[in-house]
DNA sequence: CTGTTAGCGCTTTCAT
DNA sequence: ATGAAAGCGCTAACAG
C-alpha cells in the first residue's frame, strides 16, 4: 500500500546517496546542475514523494495544524474553518480536525490527541478561555496556540476575536433607539459559550446606559429544534408585558427563535423584533433578514493561522487581536410600532 | 517544547526497558502485574503520550483519514464532515481536512498531501467521480478510499450517497402532481457537480414521463449573490409564458432562488414554486420552509468512515452505498394556483 | 559539492 | 516475562 518508494530508491535511480537526494528536493544545500537533474527525473519519474512522517520524525515538527472546535454544524465554525484550511494551505499546512461537540470535558482529550501528533501549533475554541485546564498545560508546555472567537480575559493568551461585549452594547443601541424598551436577552448556554456571556454584559451595560432594565438571561440551547424554543419562550412571550425585541446570543438561535415566536403566533418584526449575532451567510437569504452583528468569521479564521505561524517561526509573544465587526441591518428589527417614541 | 517525555524516559522512571513500557502502553504482550503497574505510574506521572510519528514510521500507518471536499461553507459538506469526525474519533481516529474550492484541478494535489501524510485512507467528494485521474491513481496504488456525495457510474469505487436521479424524480413527479407542467431546473455548475447532473436526469426523466417538455438546465454559481442570480434569472421568468416552478439542483442555490425571484418582485410560492436539494437544516428554519430532498449527510459521513474502516481492516471491496432520502415537503412548493388541475 | 552516519520515537523480532 | 537491538524514512552534522 502506502508509500514503497522511499528516499533510498530515488538515490539509487539517481546514482546518488539518499542525502543528495534530500538536498536537492529541500534545496537545503547547494547541489551540481548534473546530479540536481538525475535526482529530479528519478523523483518524477518514480512518482516520489517524501514522507512527511519521515520529516517529522526527524525534525519533530509536522506541517500540520490541529484544530478543536465545539461543531461543525455551526456555519460560524464552519466559516472559521474554512479560512484557517485556506491561508494553512497557503503555507503548505494540513488542519488536523477534531470537534467538541460541545463537550467541554471532550476538549483536553482532544487537545492531547493533537499533541500526540506533534501538530506545529493549535487553533481553538474553548468554552470557557478563563478557566481552562487544557489552555494551562499548553502554556507549561511551550505549545504555541491561538484562541478563536474566545475572547480571553486574562492576559497571556493569543486570540483572534471581536470585542463581543462593544458589539451587543451597539446593537442594543439600535434597539433602544428603535423605540424598544424591554428588550429579552435570549443566550446559548453559558457554560459552554463565554462568548455569549460576554454579549450578554454588553447588552447589560447598554440597558443600564439608556436607563432601562435589563431582562434576566433566558438560557436556550440552540441546537433544540423550534417547537422546544417556542414552549421555553411562551411564558416570556404571553405574559401581561412582554418583551418587544429579542437580542439572541448568535444567529443560529435567533434563526431558531424567529421560527418558534412564529409557532406562538407572534409576528416577526411586528409584534416583536429579533436580532442575532455573529452574521452567517444564511442570514441574508431568509425572509426577512435577519438582524445580526456582522463578524468577520472567515478572516477570524484566516488570521489565527497566520497569528499562529509569526508564534511558531518568529516566537512572537501572544496576543488578543480584535477584528472589526458591523451592525447588518436586517428585516427583522422592526421600529416599536405601537408606543413609537424618538 | 514538543515532546520531551519518550519512551525512554518512561523507562527509565519504571526501571524496565523501552520494550517493556511498549508492551504495557499497547497491551501487546502479556506483562507481570509489577511493572506494568510501574510502567503505567510512571506514565501517569510524566504526563506521557506515545508519540504518533514515532509509532507511525515504525508501522507506516497512521491513526489519521484524509478528507477532500469542495467547500465548508456549503452546510452539506460541513454536516458529512461533521458525521465523518464523530466516526473517526470513536474509532481513536482523526481527520486531515483540506478543500478544494470547487477548483478540480486542486483535487490532485491536495491528495498527493494527504498521501504523503500516509494516511489510513481517504474520504472524498470530487467534482466528477467518472472522469478522475485522482481516483485512478489512488486505485493504482492502492490506497483505500470512499466517496461520499459522489455516484460513481463506474464499477469498483467505493461510495456513499443517495440515488440523485431516483430522488429528483420523485421530486418532479411531486411538483407534476401539484399541478406544474412548466419546471425549470436551475443548477450549479455541471462541471464541478457529477450530482447536479445526475440529479437533471432524474427531472428530465419525470417530465418525459408525464409527457412534459424538460427544460434545458440554466446553471448558476451558487457561491454567487442573489443579486446576480436575480439577473440570471429575469430572462427566464419574465418570458411570456414563465415557468411556475424551479427545481434547483441544491439547497443553498435554492434560499438563494427564492431570495433572487422575490428581487423580481415574484411570490414564492404564489408565483413560482421552488424546491431544492440536500436537506441542510436552515432550510426549515427560513419561512416559507424549503421543499427539498432531505439526504442524511451526517449519516453519509459516518458510513463513509465505516466503510473505509472495513476496506482498510478487513480489505472489503469496494462498494456503493445508497441511503434513502425522503421528500420534505415545503411552504415553497405550492399547487400550481392560475389554472388548477387533478 | 557529495557521501557517510547518527538518530528522531517507536514497534517488533529474537534471545534469554 | 523481559531486554537488546534493528530499523521504519528522513534530515543534519561531519568528513572529505
Amino acid at each position: 500500500m502506502a508509500r514503497i518508494v522511499t528516499i533510498r530508491t530515488v538515490a539509487e535511480r539517481a546514482g546518488c546517496s539518499i542525502a543528495t537526494v534530500s538536498r536537492v528536493i529541500n534545496r537545503s544545500a547547494p547541489t551540481s546542475a548534473d546530479v540536481d537533474a538525475r535526482v529530479r527525473a528519478a523523483v518524477a519519474e518514480l512518482g516520489f514523494r517524501p514522507s512527511e512522517i519521515g520529516r517529522a520524525l526527524k525534525t519533530l515538527r509536522t506541517r500540520t495544524l490541529g484544530v478543536v472546535i465545539p461543531s461543525l454544524t455551526n456555519p460560524v465554525f464552519a466559516a472559521s474553518v474554512a479560512g484557517m484550511q485556506s491561508a494553512a494551505r497557503e503555507r503548505q499546512h494540513t488542519l488536523l480536525l477534531t470537534a467538541t461537540d460541545y463537550d467541554p470535558a471532550a476538549e483536553s482529550e482532544l487537545v492531547e490527541t493533537l499533541v500526540a501528533q506533534n501538530v506545529a501549533g493549535l487553533i481553538l475554541t474553548v468554552a470557557d478561555a478563563a478557566e481552562n485546564a487544557t489552555l494551562d498545560l499548553l502554556d507549561a508546555e511551550g505549545i504555541p496556540y491561538v484562541l478563536v472567537h474566545n475572547e480571553p480575559t486574562r492576559p497571556g493568551r493569543a486570540a483572534v476575536c471581536v470585542d463581543n461585549a462593544a458589539a451587543t452594547f451597539a446593537l442594543t443601541q439600535t434597539m433602544i433607539a428603535a423605540g424598544h424598551r424591554r428588550i429579552a436577552y435570549l443566550a446559548g448556554r453559558f457554560a459552554t459559550s463565554d462568548r455569549a456571556r460576554r454579549r450578554h454584559e454588553g447588552y447589560r451595560a447598554a440597558m443600564e446606559a439608556a436607563g432601562l432594565e435589563p431582562e434576566a438571561p433566558l438560557e436556550l440551547d440552540y441546537l433544540g429544534d423550534a417547537p422546544s424554543h417556542a414552549e421555553a419562550l411562551a411564558g416570556l412571550f404571553r405574559a401581561p408585558e412582554p418583551p418587544t425585541a429579542a437580542l439572541c446570543s448568535n444567529d443560529l438561535l435567533a434563526l431558531s427563535v424567529v421560527g418558534a415566536l412564529r409557532t406562538l403566533g407572534l409576528r416577526v418584526p411586528d409584534d416583536v423584533s429579533v436580532a442575532g449575532f455573529d452574521g452567517i451567510a444564511l442570514g441574508g437569504a431568509v425572509h426577512p433578514t435577519l438582524a445580526t452583528v456582522d463578524t468577520p468569521t472567515r478572516l477570524m479564521g484566516e488570521h489565527a493561522v497566520a497569528m499562529l505561524f509569526t508564534m511558531i517561526e518568529a516566537g512572537a509573544p501572544p496576543r488578543v487581536e480584535r477584528l472589526p465587526f458591523t451592525l447588518r441591518p436586517g428585516g427583522t428589527l422592526a421600529p416599536e410600532a405601537p408606543v413609537p417614541r424618538v
